[in-house]
Parts: C-alpha cells; sequence; structure tokens
RNA sequence: GCGGCAGUAGCUCAGUGGUAGAGCUUCAGUUUCCCAAACUGAAGGUCGUGGGUUCGAUUCCCAUUUGCCGCUCCA
C-alpha cells in the first residue's frame, strides 16, 4: 500500500511535469479540488470523451447525443430532489468531532423526549425547529439546542460548533443586474448532467422520431462541493461526466441494466485493460431513485474506486419532471403486446442510466499507462518512465525524428511531417540525442517514433520505434501514414 | 472540519541569524549515424504569504495559505 501511494504521486507529478494536469490557478496557490488539464491532458482527455461519444452515438444506430445548458431551470433541481435532500444544515461536537444533521439531532431528541413522557414539550420543540428551519435561521436553532441541552451521544457534552448548511450545489445569480429584495433570481450550477437529458426526453424523442428503446447521451461539465477533497482529479468540484439515459418500456428494465452493466465493462476492456483490474460493486442501499444500481470500480493505486455508475432508476426523473412540469412525459408505444394483442400504449418510459466520469476515466488510464522501468545492464544503470497508453487516446500519434539536424535529413523528416499532420497529431523534433529524444516520447505516452538516417536519402525507408517493446523495424516512407492509422482505428 | 508533518530554481534536494548552492531539466553552440553521451556557454529563486523579535530573518516566534498522512464526512 505505501508503494502504491508513492506510485499515486508519481503519477501526479508526471501530470504536472509533461503537462497533462496543472493545478488551478496555481501561481495564486491553487484552488483547492480544482485542476487543469495542460497541453498533453487537454489532448489525452479529448481523445477518451470521443472514443466514448463514437461508441455510444455512432455505433448504435439508437442513441443520439446532445449537449444541454449548464444553468438550467432552478425547479429542475426541486423535482430531482438535489434541493431538498443536499441542503443540510450541519453541526460539530467539538469533543468527538461527530458531525450531525441539524433535524437529525432534534429529531432524535425528540423521541427520547417522548419516551419520557414529555410529549407536550417534544412536540413544541419540532414545531420551533421546522420554523426555524424554514426561515434559515442558524442562530435560533443553535439557541434551540442549547435550550434543551442536547448533547452529543459519543461525547455526552454540549460542546458545539456553530451550525453551517452544507451545500452540494453551486448556486449563483442570474441576470446582469442584482435582484430587487425577496425577488429570488438563484440558478444553480448543474450538479448532474443527466437531468439536462430528462428535461430534454420529449424534444430528443419527437425530433428524432426515436422509438423506445432509445438513449440519448451527453458528456459535460457538472460541479459540486464535496466536504473533503483532496484525490487529485479523482474527486474535483468542477468535473466532467459522460453519461446516456436509456429508455425502455417498463417491464424490460431488468434485461436492459443488465445489458447495459455488461455493455459497459466491454468498453473498458476495449482499450485493452486487463479484466482484472475492474470489478463491479451491487448497491445494496439505494438511492431516492434507483430500483438497481452497481458500479464499476477499478484499482487505482488509491485502491478499487468507482469510476462509472450503471443505474435502474425507473420513472423516476421523468415522473418527477412531469409533476412538476406539468407536461405530459409520455410515451405511445405501437407495438403489440403479445399477451392482450393490442399496442402497449401510452406510459413513461423507464430509466436505465450509465455514467462515468471523464476526469475518473483519465486517471484510470494514467494509473494503467504509467510504468516506471529498470533497463539498467551490467555495464551502466538505466530506467525509463513510459506512458503504455492505447495508441488510439495517445495525445500524440507519432514523432518524427531526423537523425541528425544536418546532410538533408531534417528536410525529408519535414515531407513526412507534411503527409501525416493532417491524419493525427504528429511531433518533430532535431534537438538532443536520438535516444533522449525516444525517452521524451515514452514519458508522454506517443506510440510511434519514425527516425530518418542517411540510408532514408537511399532507398526510402525509416525505422519504426515501437514505445512500449523499444523495438525497431525498417519501413518504407509510404507505409508510415498507414501502419499509425491502422493502429489508432 | 480536527490532529501531525512539510513548503528553498521547472524537478529532486542541500544550507546558514549577516541579503543562497548542487544534480537533473531548459535554452544557444561544438561534437555525435539509433535508446538518459561529452564539452563550452547561458537562463532561472523577493527561500509559500503576512506580521513580530532583531542592527539585520530564508533561518527564531505567531498567523495564514497550499500539499501530504491519519481521523471525520461523502444521494
Amino acid at each position: 500500500m505505501a508503494n502504491d501511494s508513492n506510485k499515486f504521486q508519481a503519477i501526479i507529478s508526471h501530470c504536472k511535469e509533461y503537462g497533462f494536469i496543472f493545478p488551478s490557478s496555481e501561481i495564486y496557490d491553487g484552488l483547492q479540488a480544482v485542476y487543469d488539464y495542460g497541453q498533453m491532458g487537454s489532448e489525452l482527455k479529448k481523445n477518451i470523451r470521443d472514443y466514448w461519444w463514437k461508441s455510444m452515438t455512432q455505433l448504435n444506430d439508437n442513441i443520439v447525443g446532445i449537449d444541454a445548458a449548464i444553468f438550467m431551470h432552478p425547479t429542475t433541481w426541486k423535482a430531482s430532489g438535489h434541493v431538498d435532500n443536499f441542503n443540510d444544515p450541519m453541526i460539530d461536537n467539538k469533543d468527538s468531532k461527530k458531525r450531525y444533521r441539524v433535524d437529525h439531532l432534534i429529531e432524535a431528541h425528540a423521541e427520547q423526549m417522548e419516551k419520557d413522557g414529555r410529549i407536550d414539550e417534544a412536540k413544541g420543540m419540532l414545531v420551533e425547529m421546522e420554523n426555524l428551519l424554514a426561515k434559515d435561521d442558524f442562530a435560533g436553532l443553535k439557541q434551540l439546542i442549547a435550550d434543551h441541552g442536547i448533547t452529543c451521544s459519543v461525547s455526552g457534552t454540549s460542546n458545539w460548533t456553530d451550525i453551517r448548511q452544507f451545500n452540494l450545489m453551486f448556486a449563483t445569480e442570474f441576470g446582469a443586474v442584482a435582484a430587487e429584495e425577496g425577488q429570488d433570481n438563484i440558478v444553480y450550477l448543474r450538479p448532474e448532467t443527466a437531468q439536462g437529458i430528462f428535461v430534454n426526453f420529449l424534444n430528443v424523442q419527437k425530433t428524432g422520431r426515436m422509438k423506445v428503446p432509445f438513449g440519448i447521451a451527453q458528456t459535460g461539465k457538472a460541479f459540486r462541493n464535496e466536504i473533503v477533497a483532496r484525490q487529485f482529479i479523482f474527486r474535483m468540484r468542477e468535473f466532467e461526466q459522460m453519461e446516456m439515459q436509456f429508455f425502455v418500456r417498463p417491464g424490460t428494465e431488468g434485461e436492459w441494466y443488465k445489458y447495459w452493466k455488461e455493455a459497459r465493462l466491454q468498453w473498458h476492456l476495449s482499450l485493452g485493460i486487463p479484466a482484472e483490474s475492474y470489478r463491479y460493486h451491487d448497491h445494496v442501499k439505494l438511492a431516492h431513485y434507483a430500483k438497481e444500481a452497481c458500479d464499476i470500480e477499478f484499482n487505482f493505486p488509491i485502491g478499487f474506486k468507482e469510476v462509472e455508475g450503471i443505474h435502474s432508476r425507473g420513472k423516476f426523473d421523468l415522473w418527477q419532471h412531469q409533476e412538476y412540469s406539468k407536461k405530459k412525459m409520455q410515451y405511445f408505444d405501437n407495438d403489440i403486446d403479445p399477451a392482450t394483442g393490442k399496442p402497449y400504449g401510452n406510459y413513461i418510459p423507464y430509466v436505465i442510466e450509465t455514467s462515468i466520469g471523464l476526469d475518473r476515466m483519465f486517471l484510470l488510464v494514467m494509473s494503467h499507462a504509467y510504468e516506471e522501468q529498470d533497463l539498467s545492464t551490467p555495464e551502466k544503470p538505466d530506467s525509463r518512465v513510459v506512458l503504455k497508453l492505447p495508441a488510439k487516446l495517445a495525445p500524440i500519434k507519432l514523432a518524427v525524428f531526423p537523425l541528425t539536424k544536418k546532410d538533408g535529413l531534417p528536410e525529408v523528416a519535414e515531407r513526412i511531417m507534411d503527409e501525416c499532420r493532417s491524419s493525427f497529431r504528429c511531433f518533430y523534433e532535431e534537438k538532443d540525442a536520438i535516444g533522449k529524444r525516444y525517452r521524451r516520447m515514452d514519458a508522454v505516452g506517443t506510440p510511434f517514433c519514425v527516425t530518418v538516417d542517411h540510408q532514408t536519402k537511399e532507398d526510402n525507408t525509416v525505422t519504426i520505434r515501437y514505445r512500449d517493446s523499444m523495438e525497431q523495424e525498417r519501413i518504407p516512407v509510404s507505409e508510415i501514414r498507414n501502419r499509425v492509422l491502422q493502429a489508432i482505428g
């Protein structure tokens, strides 16, 4: 474990040193749990996103993509349950360090009072609590706790901190001019992208003439206040999700849940990452919206952690939006129900959700790819750091090196660059010894390097050097482009 | 959020109550015909930030911030 912790630190350092990830606003000492993707990282992240997008929308005829706004009507979050479920005032006991939700603390005390026969007193306290909660009167609530001598069950003391609100969602003001007194113009930065799909369910279904079962995919930023961060890009306040909501006929959700659970793991394995690095974690305790749920976990250097979730959400989300918006979130199913011989008719579709964190996937790919190798021989010590990135995800696909920077070799190399750069990302370098250039490319995961030497001028061949094996092969210049395209296809 | 440890060049670190050094990296050049080469030269730090003690603080003290470890929390 100590060793793995070192590996995690090494990956973080490597990400910074080679332009993958920087702490946000670093010149101002950074911003906790926020990170920026650099010149290499943004390419890798984009490639992961594209690979997901393509596997969802291009390879499935019945899945389409959207790009919904981050701002959404505030009622969205009432319907989704985020406003009520994640806005709780909290209080800490200074002695036991235990944190309580204020309402839970007071309610537990009321129960005790009722058991002691002080029923009216308990009722009075609860009524007062409701009033104070409704007014967000935290000072009043703390006074209420003090007045009733409520103590911590662990420490037994009443040494409380001030009451603070835990807000999962980031709030901001809508409109260029500040609201007038009492006028509520708060909007939230979305804490998940899924709701952008649900509120567009009818739009997409009708304009795309989509027939159940069908899916809507989306990638985009989401924002959450976390109580602690401190796990590099694993847990960030601003992060990117890749979600797909799959709408199915009620009664078929079980089989589709199974289908996507399996299909999503296959997607991960298609990147060449070994199956033993993955496991499922089936949820026993389910969230308010879920009927069945599991996580796909990956063996990160910090242990097995969730990278993707597959949830059977039933009709919860569409139903909630129907309730709040008064718009019918229904689908008319013309298919014949063999049981009745009649069409299935109108219903609210059930939803299977696949939701993967792009940043976590980035970390997953890095964790899998990062390798420190000892290449020492009896004659001399040697080592290298190599990122064994899947070729289709690598930021740079091909590096082109003239063996020396004279005798016309750079000119030949430039011609190769011209031939390839419109097809994939290439990198040219003529500085330093050839071995050093190879190693620099290893460190950023470039799968192929070709080197132009004097023989190239005679027979139009170059050596192509493979990142993982470090082996070289002589191939015609005319074949370079196809070699790379084949590997990244 | 609480406790412990830490912050000196891009990276890894040394150092001292008298306004800072090494290796690697980077850049310019010489030499090099396939895996961290050598040589020459150069660049780069208000020693995390603010305050205090002192004739003088990177060094001692306090606060603050960021990171790491542990605990706590995490639909």
